[in-house]
DNA sequence: ACCATATGTGTAATAACATTACGCACGCAA
DNA sequence: TTGCGTGCGTAATGTTATTACACATATGGT
């Protein structure tokens, strides 16, 4: 919370709105949810929840779930690479799990240097079920 | 197209026009994109396109790119697991590269073993640049 | 033959997600 | 002061996907 506050120093009223309604939830939202929850501060247009998104995401401050069509809060606002992060999806209850890590990284560009492909972003989502959700569903009392 | 042919043999007619304009074109198609491609045979509504689609996919031979809202032809149908499979998107000239790399897939089930993740389907996407247009906008005559 | 079930079809309407176009305002540097 | 980059607000539209309803066909059991 203290470090999230003090990058919200360059943010504008409008993404520190979204940036607000995206920390203050846990989980994914979809753009129109965002809209919803921020009506009451004077947001009205797709348009506005879209620019705000654009410029976080640019920032590293949010990522977005292609899968979901959804955006979710970066768990390491600080952490380096943005371009290669993978998410872990929770089909049962919705929840996402954000996962760094190296060895995903570094075999993603090396797939992509054996397909003599320029690499520029990695959209990696993992659909399952979480540790949580299996441990209940196993047990269902 | 033999091939191809003999899998035809349990598609229904919707599947089997959805699938030949998949297959009949490079790159991939949105669903409406083949809708109107398919107006002509007398396919009118989206429902109709998604119907096929999604059995299409159940049955191995067509793949959804999230990112793109798009929908491709599988490679190699032949192949066992379709539920890892990497994509490499040109964003330049648009083209798709299916990549079947076994140690990514690999990589992924230790990841989500890590995190405690019961996996049902990654999806992977990597966006940038082909070679062929790498190649091209390196000498632009 | 009868029924139940599973799968596919067709149409219409609507929901959900995203973008384009236009005009205005502000801060900043040439 | 002018020009530029960035952000804002509104309206309209475009694109992607689903829900609801009714009907058809094939299969397997009794």
């Amino acid at each position: 919370m203290n470090q999230i506050r003090s990058m919200d120093k360059r943010l504008t009223k409008n993404q520190e709105l979204v940036f607000g309604a995206l920390t203050g939830t846990e989980g994914p939202q979809s753009a129109y949810t965002l809209l919803d929850r921020l009506r009451a501060d004077g947001l009205r247009a797709p348009l506005q929840i879209y620019r705000a998104l654009e410029k976080l995401i640019d920032l590293g401050l949010v990522h977005r779930l292609e899968s979901l069509n959804a955006f979710v809060a970066c768990s390491h606002p600080s952490c380096s690479d943005h371009s290669t992060v993978a998410f872990a999806i929770c089909d049962d209850c919705g929840l996402v799990n954000e996962v760094a890590d190296e060895r995903l990284a570094s075999n993603l560009k090396e797939v992509a240097v054996d397909y003599r492909f320029s690499l520029k972003q990695s959209i990696v989502e993992l659909r399952g079920t979480c540790g949580d959700c299996a441990a209940t569903s196993a047990k269902p009392q």
